[in-house]
DNA sequence: AAGGGATCCAACCGCTCCCTT
DNA sequence: AAAGGGAGCGGTTGGATCCCT
């Protein structure tokens, strides 16, 4: 019992995983489904053992995950969960879809526990502070645990949620109407291409686009030298003020990226692409990926909450000058960036956010709550406005039907 | 500028549960 | 019934980064 026979195996890999091994892993489960762990990474050619496969599964890779940070909904959710459950992660994870109990746990331990104690409840017992210490006077070798935390708790606790709530500052401004007043006009703008700010606002995964990203992307193998030799920094943080900091000469040359770092003003920031030159190589993904830092420490863009980042299509076509904004994924919250840039890299992750997008869409845009969804800032407005009037919800999702289907087949030719 | 503490989060560890033989 | 093995869970760790002095 206990540990596994597979931990005991001598040279298995351990730590992060890398690009290659994420594509090993997505390709072997979309094709043949997990199965039996423990055989899963010999039959896909991974020197790791079947845990660590699971547990990149389930926390990575799955696609109908959910992206980017916790809305305030859901960290109230949790909390009250909590004091129902206690520390059952996996419990709480299964009444948050698209959230694992091990994201769940990570945001507890680093960041709503802080919180219930900053407003005088007991993170354990979910009650007052002043109360339980009063009880441990009482009683100091009677423990808290959680199952003895009593319905009355709970609904002590929500009576106090609404001021946790609308008083909270929360450290990656989870809540973007708190936020939206640190955003100016003129902070915006500088964040986007001028000349494109319409078409950077909402734009769409272009049908070239996908074409060209599946043909140019796919043309790697993991034994091409030339697929990412670097590493993500999974923690998709900083290098510096810019988030491209080191492009090639290459990339400079077809992408025109924001010059400040108030990119992250903006609620939609995107490349910008002539349809006839490369798609973004390894490097500008791994530059956008680490350039995340202020996203997850209150920064300029440390709002918008709510629906996970995914695939418009509706457009993108190129203005008079060639120029094509190409938004494959939108990013609303912190920590997109770092998703969008190893989407990127990986059209195996690609198609599975296109899947999990066509499945969610309609979905998605129908239940848009205006005052929850955008910054109604100015330079959104135009977003707004293109959501309020979109017409064919349904063409586009099966425009990304169409995608994932393109994507599929030339997968299967490679 | 440097360095040291704080923070975040992906991944690992060790345990229990449950199913199969 | 007992043993073995796989899956899943919760706690913990360690690396990367931030932030303060």
């Amino acid at each position: 019992m206990g540990r596994h026979s597979c931990c005991y195996k001598q040279k298995l890999r351990k730590g992060l995983w890398s690009p290659e091994e994420d594509e090993k892993l997505l390709r072997h489960i979309t094709e043949y489904g997990h199965g039996c762990w423990s055989s899963v990474p010999k039959q896909a050619g991974l020197q790791r053992c079947g845990k660590s496969c699971r547990l990149r599964w389930i926390n990575y890779l799955r696609p109908d995950l959910k992206r980017g940070a916790f809305s305030q909904e859901e960290e109230d959710l949790i909390i009250e969960l909590h004091a129902d459950l206690g520390n059952k992660w996996s419990q709480i994870a299964a009444k948050l879809p698209g959230r694992t109990d091990n994201e769940i746990k990570n945001l507890w331990n680093s960041c709503l526990k802080k919180k219930l104690r900053q407003r005088g409840i007991d993170p354990v017992t979910h009650k007052p502070l002043s109360e339980v210490e009063n009880s441990d006077d009482k009683d100091a070798t009677s423990g808290h645990t959680q199952d003895k935390v009593s319905r009355g708790s709970v609904e002590s606790l929500s009576q106090l949620i609404p001021q946790f709530s609308s008083s909270e500052t929360a450290r990656s401004g989870k809540n973007s109407n708190l936020m939206a007043p640190a955003l100016s006009k003129d902070t915006v703008a500088d964040g986007l291409v001028s000349n494109h700010q319409e078409n950077s606002m909402m734009n769409s995964c272009s049908s070239d686009f996908v074409d060209n990203f599946s043909l140019q992307q796919l043309n790697f193998s993991s034994s091409d030298s030339s697929f990412p030799n670097f590493w993500f920094t999974q923690t998709g943080k900083t290098l510096g003020n810019t988030i491209f900091p080191d492009f090639n000469s290459n990339v400079i040359s077809t992408i025109s990226p924001p010059s400040t770092n108030s990119l992250f003003s903006t609620a939609s920031a995107g490349f910008n692409f002539k349809p006839s030159d490369a798609v973004p190589s390894a490097t500008s993904a791994s530059s956008a990926s680490t350039g995340t830092a202020d996203l997850h420490n209150g920064g300029p863009y440390s709002g918008n909450s709510l629906f996970s980042w995914g695939l418009l299509a509706d457009g993108g076509s190129p203005d008079k000058e060639g120029w094509t904004s190409i938004h494959p994924l939108e990013f609303h919250q912190p920590g997109d960036f770092k998703w969008a840039a190893e989407y990127l890299q990986n059209p195996l992750l690609m198609a599975a956010a296109l899947q999990n997008q066509a499945q969610q869409q309609s979905n998605l845009y129908n239940h848009i709550k205006p005052e929850t969804q955008f910054v109604p800032d100015h330079t959104s407005s135009s977003m707004w406005d293109h959501l309020q009037g979109h017409e064919s919800l349904d063409d586009s999702s099966d425009t990304c039907v169409k995608d994932i289907q393109r994507l599929t087949a030339l997968l299967g030719s490679t």
